[in-house]
DNA sequence: CCATGTGAACGCTTTCACAGCT
DNA sequence: AGCTGTGAAAGCGTTCACATGG
């Protein structure tokens, strides 16, 4: 028995969580290493080798059970950075906002797509006042202008940055200044932030040019 | 002076990705390697290696020449994979399509996303036939049926997939019968896909764990 | 001094090779 | 046979330390 790292790497982190989707979306009642590998495009070994972090599993020689490996990867991951409350429980949602409320801004109002994801859309913002009297939603939307009350009033964690490519920067340091813990950037524009602010860029023309 | 690795890697051209959106932007004469950094969230080091694919360079002691390292990153990156022939000139953008016109797809239709991108629009389709005749836009949509077709017969090469989530394997299975090259996921659902297939997965709730 | 350029060290990630279980 | 489990090796990407040049 090898010492088990306390921390997850970080790429393993991302592919238990695609395989949390994976197992989500699985009908059978096992799975092979292999199985998985070849939908997430790895291979096999790299699963197994990840699975360390999720060891309480009885899989041998057979497989995984399916449910039981779900309830696994997902314990694993919900308290792998914080609390060290044991309490945790089900779901307090990680409280998220979204700036920029055009066509993109708009669609990602769309209850359905963080429908049990564990993050809940509590605020919108954009820096047309119009925009925000006019549009309908489950939630608050503010001017630009109140990033800076709303986000600790709120205690909102994490935005999405579907602004307009030449204010990406402007939000960004908003949003900083109103102690934003991470930003999902969907515009191409580069935005500098202070290191201890996470980003991650997810523009569809930065994808594009990542696949081809 | 050392050898030159032929492909660059993969890290290194997603920085040199952001980088040329950054020097786009940058209104500055020279920039040095640690400005660049901190744009990227990397140490200076890091940029300098990953310019030694870059080099042709003139950027000594004072920063590199803003409008020249434009250009030099955009050559690399426009010939990196393919075009044994030199002339691939300005550009001949590649073609896409988009799968999915729920609210998020009809978000991607809007010009400004790709505008000057490289990437070209050329294609929707969706699997409900009365959005397809519906909608407006400045390019065709089919219906889902449509795909194996148009795909070969208007030579689209890459797709972008944000369907609804049940419908993400089913669709992903008949892009990769078209012989579509790459696809771009904004769905949560886990696709599997053939290896030779590129998948970029980037779904907000992915991303949003990401940088939680 | 300020910058870049780069060999070598370091550390993280993946793969290999094979042991063990069913 | 087919599968998992894992130490050791290989491969990559990043950082360090320092040489060099304006």
């Amino acid at each position: 028995m090898i010492e088990i790292k306390a921390e997850i790497p970080k790429n393993t982190k991302k592919r238990l969580m695609l395989l949390l989707e994976l197992l989500e979306g699985e009908k059978k009642k096992r799975i092979t290493s292999l199985e998985i590998s070849k939908a997430l495009g790895c291979k096999d070994t790299l699963i197994r080798y990840d699975l360390r972090y999720v060891k309480a599993v009885d899989g041998v020689s057979n497989g995984y059970d399916v449910p039981f490996l779900t309830e696994e990867v997902k314990k694993i991951l919900e308290l792998g950075t914080d609390s060290s409350l044991g309490g945790c429980e089900d779901i307090n949602p990680k409280k998220i906002c979204i700036v920029g409320l055009g066509r993109l801004g708009a669609a990602l109002l769309d209850e359905e797509i963080f429908h049990k994801s564990g993050f809940e859309v509590c605020a919108g913002f954009d820096s047309s006042l119009n925009k925000v009297e006019l549009m309908r939603s489950t939630f608050e939307l503010y001017p630009a202008s109140r990033i800076e009350s709303v986000i600790p009033q709120q205690k909102i964690e994490y935005a999405i940055l579907c602004c307009a490519e030449n204010e990406a920067q402007k939000m960004a340091d908003r949003l900083v200044k109103a102690g934003i813990k991470g930003i999902v950037n969907y515009t191409r524009a580069v935005v500098r932030i202070p290191t201890d602010v996470k980003i991650e860029n997810v523009s569809p023309v930065l994808a594009l040019q990542i696949v081809s």
